[in-house]
DNA sequence: GATAGTATGAAACGCTTGTTTAAAACAATT
DNA sequence: AATTGTTTTAAACAAGCGTTTCATACTATC
């Protein structure tokens, strides 16, 4: 990344974006931060709004970065396939240690859509969500229908977005040392990706736990 | 509740702040819909920060009616009571139909919790996490240990959150047929507990699918 | 070196926000 | 009925916001 004014604002607007929201975030504040005039984000982005999905696209690019080298690896199996997109996902969008302001600004969006949120999913986020949509149809029976392996992607995704979003809780609930030793970014993905293997694998004997359950 | 303007005002403030947030509610919006003079925030509650908090507190108690009602124990299953668990969750702690602002309200203040209240959130958040505990205790062998229940409780809870919070992904990545369909809240609260159920039908021959993904 | 197109700068505009004002309406007490 | 304190009303206020303006500085092309 230059140094031009275009680049100064992106660079300054996406930790402001991601602390303070995107009404609470000020063109006046961004531009200070980015040694510009005022007008500047007007001049190259249109308004504050397309610096705001601008930003969002940046910072969800940044986090593709990433995990691109691990996820570009040949698939063997799709059980393989499945522990490298759970533990991608769980570093990457979710990257539990850091506070970085591109996690940020995204777990922002998630809760909150804004319009530019729907440009996002389309863009960035579906491209993932298919790729997961691969993996489970081929570690699920062909007679499983796609609104069943679109719930089970939704159910592995959850869990993967929790872990994020309620970090803060997951922390208020267990003791610190029992975070330390068994809640590492490693660990969690791993228990993701053990659980869901465990329940897609029941899946393909659903009458067993409706007789259960029902 | 009565019809005093200032609980007219508690009452039209709840759902604009859950829906918008403090910051894109306005004093103006609230007092439209409460049918009340523009100056009624400042005369009964001081500012609008304080009505907010006074919002909050409503909700609060709202909530803990609800859990106290939850609280009806006894059953005979602990597979029946993971479902009565999850069907509460998705219907009335996440409310996929708009109906429940309190929780709205609250989820967002989980997230971004304003110093004013984060005690009031932990407070709200502890119980239902350790009903789950129980619930697992008693469908799980009894060597599992207490970490590997707390990570399968949130994976549970990440499921049920991850629809509300991620409602919008949903929205994009799948047909409104499709959604029509299949994504009730009662279809997707299903979902979850069949999914789990298979999950931790699998934790009880843990090496299995270690041997797999391992 | 003149000129056209682009980028920056300082100031102001128009609008919305939360809040305040002061008068009017109401309620209750004497 | 007069007086007191409380509540409601309409209007205005001050501050902050995103945005626009227009004059100036830069940069590349002829």
């Amino acid at each position: 990344m230059g140094d031009s004014t275009r680049e100064r604002l992106l660079r300054a607007a996406g930790p402001i974006f991601a602390s303070k929201g995107f009404r609470d975030a000020t063109v006046r504040e961004i531009c200070d931060r980015a040694e510009v005039n005022l007008a500047s984000v007007n001049y190259h982005f249109g308004d504050k709004e397309r610096l705001y999905v601008e930003v969002l696209k940046y910072a969800h690019s940044q986090r593709m970065n990433l995990a691109a080298s691990r996820s570009r690896q040949p698939s063997s199996s799709p059980v393989e396939d499945l522990r490298r997109f759970v533990h991608d996902f769980v570093f990457r969008a979710l990257a539990m240690e850091d506070d970085s302001w591109e996690s940020q600004i995204l777990l922002r969006e998630f809760l909150k859509p804004s319009t530019a949120c729907r440009e996002l999913v389309q863009e960035n986020i579906r491209p993932h969500f298919e790729a997961l949509m691969r993996i489970l149809s081929r570690l699920l029976p062909e007679d499983v229908p796609p609104e069943k392996r679109h719930k089970i992607g939704f159910s592995i995704i959850g869990q993967c977005v929790y872990y994020r979003v309620g970090h803060m809780v997951v922390e208020v609930l267990i003791s610190p040392e029992e975070k330390a030793t068994h809640f590492s970014a490693e660990q969690v993905a791993d228990h993701i990706v053990q659980f869901s293997l465990a329940a897609i694998a029941g899946a393909a004997h659903v009458e067993t736990f409706e007789s259960i359950s029902g």
